[in-house]
DNA sequence: TTTATACTACACAGATCTGTTTCCTTTATC
DNA sequence: GATAAAGGAAACAGATCTGTGTAGTATAAA
């Protein structure tokens, strides 16, 4: 194991055992033994099991993000296609053999309280995946490109929803279908 | 307090516990300082926590879609009419004091595994809230029942998590827009 | 080769969690 | 009023959790 990746690799296996388990349930021990690093180790590169939590979910945030935007782009060109294609994405991720749901939703469930910094880094995800459709939206030419991008969002969040509580299968390909008929109502062209 | 009452306050403190601050963060000394009973109490109506959790989410699974429906009819009149004001009664629920997202999304956050009772109380309070809505939509005439039963469901659950992950006050109405949309598009006459 | 740094392994402290038990009191019923 | 069931208060057991401390080892640079 080379030295530099110690940190990373800690927040690799956190955020595999938080998105599996939960945040809770998922105790300090599990991790550094999953990790194969000393508890030492642990609290040398993080002051606490929280300031984990945070560089996991911001570690996972910019993960996340450039990898769903990659595999957007590599399956459609133009933006309007690209705003369909975001459930082809999901679609992928909700069959893969590790989808536990959005990280950053189920952290939301565990920790409530208006002032947790993991309330905070969720919502700012969120904000940021809305931002990257909003673009798209726009570049679509929608009338609206702050509803389509907000309904969108919504369908998005439906979707994963789905999938994760309902195991509903074609959570992706249905919501995909709504978008199709709310894009082509928002766009006059 | 009368004696008949116990179990049924137990559970409904727990159920508000559960919901504001997860399952593994709420703690059983908690819940019966909240319901000001012994521990003995407690243990003496439920075996253990887990059962507890059980029971507090088949009061809930009862008790919410009770009172989802009773609001709804109060509102709507027609099958069509109570398809959309679905989103009405949500926008109520989730600018509500103790809006912590749906219960049943949450608790299926921190408990994963496959064979989770809890997993699968989940998925039958999802099944059962999309059995009514699919009874609306087939009494409203759609096409595709089915299709837009899930359509629905989609929307729903993706107004939720947008209110209680990104605060957006304006989840429920653009939910419901997106709905007034689909619905007209899956209904012939 | 010396020295500093980061690591492992492991014991440990202190808090908290679930669940049990004891002792005593209240309450309902006959 | 006697009796039985249920509850309250609190100690307790045992597990688990976060976080610290110690002692010894590997590694990398001087």
């Amino acid at each position: 194991m080379p030295i530099t990746g110690r940190r990373e690799h800690i927040i690799k296996v956190a955020i595999d055992l938080f998105c599996e388990h939960g945040f809770h349930a998922t105790g300090v021990d599990l991790i550094m033994r999953e990790a194969k690093v000393s508890k030492k180790t642990m609290y040398n590169h993080f002051r606490s099991k929280d300031e984990l939590i945070l560089a996991a979910l911001r570690q996972y945030d910019s993960l996340f993000r450039n990898n769903f935007v990659k595999q957007l782009e590599e399956i459609a060109d133009t933006p309007k296609d690209k705003l369909l294609a975001i459930f082809d994405v999901c679609d992928n991720w909700f069959n893969s053999q590790n989808f536990f749901g959005c990280m950053f939703i189920n952290v939301v469930g565990e920790y409530s309280s208006p002032d947790s910094p993991f309330r905070d880094i969720s919502k700012q995800f969120k904000s940021l995946m809305k931002s990257y459709i909003l673009n798209l939206s726009e570049e679509a030419g929608a009338d609206d490109p702050q509803k389509l991008a907000s309904e969108i969002g919504i369908l998005l969040e439906g979707a994963i929803v789905t999938a994760q509580v309902s195991q509903d299968p074609n959570a992706a390909r249905n919501a995909k279908e709504m978008a199709r008929v709310i894009i082509h109502n928002r766009i006059a062209n």
